[in-house]
DNA sequence: TGCATACTTAGCCATAAGGCTAAGTTATAT
DNA sequence: ATATAACTTAGCCTTATGGCTAAGTATGCA
């Protein structure tokens, strides 16, 4: 592992851990200092900060220290390029699927074609 | 890692990986065998199976065996899941920051309201 | 029947990932 | 000046992940 084509699958293997999951889900609700969004993890700190650390990396999270507090705080955009990816490929696959009913529905018609 | 809450994650954690990633982008234009889908990729076949049944695990996709011959379905559904899942986050922080752009704009008027 | 094809199973191996403790560093509070 | 708080850095440990080879099974073709 470990290489990604692209950026994109940085963001989805951050998100594919439950840990760094739930720090996004708490970001969503605004910017939070790093000791205390560790607090409802049974975890060490130094364990959580990696977990912080990937998801800058990845570009889901931008942080800042102000004197001795590290804020943490979502970048929405990181989230939609992922979520525009999936995206992309379900219309690929919805159009592929429209047009073999289209197919289907126009190549043995019942009737004759008059 | 390994245990995930909710089924999303498992999701995001199969399309953390760069092969998978592009077995899924591949899948979008229909269904393919396993041998097929195989070829561009510089791996062992008992290697590439094994993302394949992650990917099953996951709910990408499903598979069908005809004959010796097993063929790989793409499952938007699993994809629409992960895709709800950002965009609950992206609108959760964006309607947040909506209210604080009101807030700004209203509690601290350059013109004294009239 | 004999042989090739298309996976499958089993088991090994190296690296990456996630977690821990101990010991800093920097900033705030007393 | 000290002590405490809030990270940071360093280094170690265990398991998970991704990849391989060798051998096995089930089909299809000649």
């Amino acid at each position: 592992m470990a290489k990604y084509a692209l950026p994109v699958g940085r963001v989805f293997h951050a998100l594919g851990d439950p840990t760094r999951q739930a720090v996004v889900d708490r970001l969503s609700a605004g910017p939070v200092s790093v000791g205390e969004l560790a607090v409802p993890f049974e975890m060490a700190l130094p364990s959580f900060m990696k977990h912080i650390r990937q998801l800058e990396l990845a570009g889901l999270i931008t942080t800042s220290k102000v004197g001795r507090v590290r804020t943490c705080t979502l970048q929405p955009a990181a989230m939609a390029v992922a979520e525009s990816w999936l995206a992309r490929q379900r219309e690929v696959w919805e159009r592929r699927t429209d047009r073999l009913e289209h197919f289907v529905a126009t190549s043995q018609p019942r009737e004759p074609i008059a």
